[in-house]
DNA sequence: AGTGTTTATCGTCAGGAAGACGACTATGAT
DNA sequence: ATCATAGTCGTCTTCCTGACGATAAACACT
């Protein structure tokens, strides 16, 4: 069993992250416009090398902090600091998919609250969120029917893979709650279950869904007018990760 | 955004294989003895290093049909060969997990029908089947009562990772037959289910439930006696791969 | 003040699925 | 013939969901 490393071409490693948010009733997805050269002034996914002695959600991390300020919440972490979810999504390593040499790419997934503006940071030109609905619309047009350039190498790919991660995992855990601010309403939430997915859901049965599974809603006692109406009972996440029974997505 | 190879130093990439299969109504994982350092003569999973023009599910395929002969079973292919299905786990990369060198490994997750007998194949001495539960008792004891030294490197999470993924995909996918010949009968398929899962269920709920979701079995039109008993139909897998509603597990 | 609009929340009802379990059937073993 | 073993069909109760009526509490008008 060879260990030599000269007997194996060097492999560079990076880390992608597909960052999704739901800003306006859509699911948007954070990208970055390249540089340079492949793609140059193509829409990308932030990305970046994997450091000698750094681990890969570490990488991850540091890459989701550096493009947005959003601190990685760890699993492992108790409460609900203001950070985002972070997870790994899958690991893309097509001979082809970078012309320049061999590169490897952990996907990671991270789910976000909905955010002031992108910051640019880092050597990326700019930044921006982008409906996945558009940047997934292949050789399509987007919503004020500008044709739309597909993303940077295997890039549509891993934001499809991630945005349909994000979309079953909501039915079975609570992560839903991560695109939520820290306290918000059963509203709130199930606005976000519409965006992720795409449907209408019926408010009185969601109601009755989220409010009787234990453990996933711990009511702050404050309420809230800001979406307008009457007001509503403000919520935290609760402890419960796992939803059983599931929440259904509806057929399609 | 530097991308000189020589800034960053070289990452080997590997595949590691999770291949299981159920054996005298238990869940196997396949284990190969090391024969070098580190880790010489523990219990390790099967793999290796990715070949410079290969993808990552090629690699993965090869060094499967190295180990144990099976092909595997893509998921773009139109029918059931006698392949296994072979699906991407996940990926470990701490600096820290190969003593001697940065290496990254994407470990896949394979389920095959319960085959004769490992053939030790390529550079390992030799392999075996081992039922999960003895793998992952950390710092146990096997059925027998000797000790059982925990597997090489991180595999022993990463066996724990794919035999999670396989109990939740069982769940909600028709994967269950990957693990049963072409042709079998409903007992034996929830056989599969009771050995994956570590639990019994109810024979006749069961048989309604797997003969009642369409597009999940097949009826031959054959029957067989090989369990004793009465003569069961004989199936084979349907088109249908995702079970709404889902199987349930039993709470524990 | 009154009316309409919006959002939140509670209730009711029918249909479907699952768990518990009784009953019957078709083999081989003794 | 009897028994043990497995397979298959039903029944009953309970829980969950989807559809949807009704009420409540805010705000924006007039």
């Amino acid at each position: 069993m060879p260990y030599d490393p000269s007997d194996y071409p060097p492999f560079a490693v990076t880390v992608d992250l597909v960052v999704l948010t739901v800003r306006r009733h859509a699911l948007c997805a954070l990208t970055v416009r390249r540089g340079e050269q492949p793609f140059q002034g193509r829409w990308a996914l932030p990305g970046g090398f994997v450091r000698p002695d750094e681990d890969l959600a570490q990488a991850a991390a540091r890459e989701l902090s550096e493009e947005t300020g959003l601190t990685a919440h760890d699993p492992s972490a108790p409460a609900q600091d203001n950070g985002a979810h972070l997870e790994q999504l899958a690991t893309y390593g097509d001979p082809k998919r970078d012309p320049r040499m061999r590169v490897v790419s952990v996907a990671h997934l991270a789910l976000a609250p909905d955010l002031p503006a992108p910051r640019p940071g880092g050597d990326a030109n700019s930044a921006r969120w982008a409906p996945v609905e558009e940047l997934l619309a292949q050789g399509g047009y987007g919503r004020d029917g500008e044709p739309v350039a597909p993303l940077a190498f295997d890039h549509a790919q891993i934001l499809a893979d991630g945005v349909e991660r994000a979309r079953s995992k909501i039915e079975y855990s609570s992560l839903a709650t991560a695109f939520c601010p820290p306290e918000f309403t059963v509203g709130e939430l199930r606005r976000v279950y519409e965006a992720v997915w795409a449907v209408a859901l019926d408010p009185r049965n969601f109601h009755r869904k989220v409010t009787g599974t234990p453990g996933f809603l711990v009511p702050t006692g404050g309420t809230t007018t800001r979406q307008g109406g009457r007001p509503a009972q403000l919520f935290r996440a609760g402890g419960a990760t796992l939803l059983n029974p599931p929440m259904l997505r509806p057929e399609v």
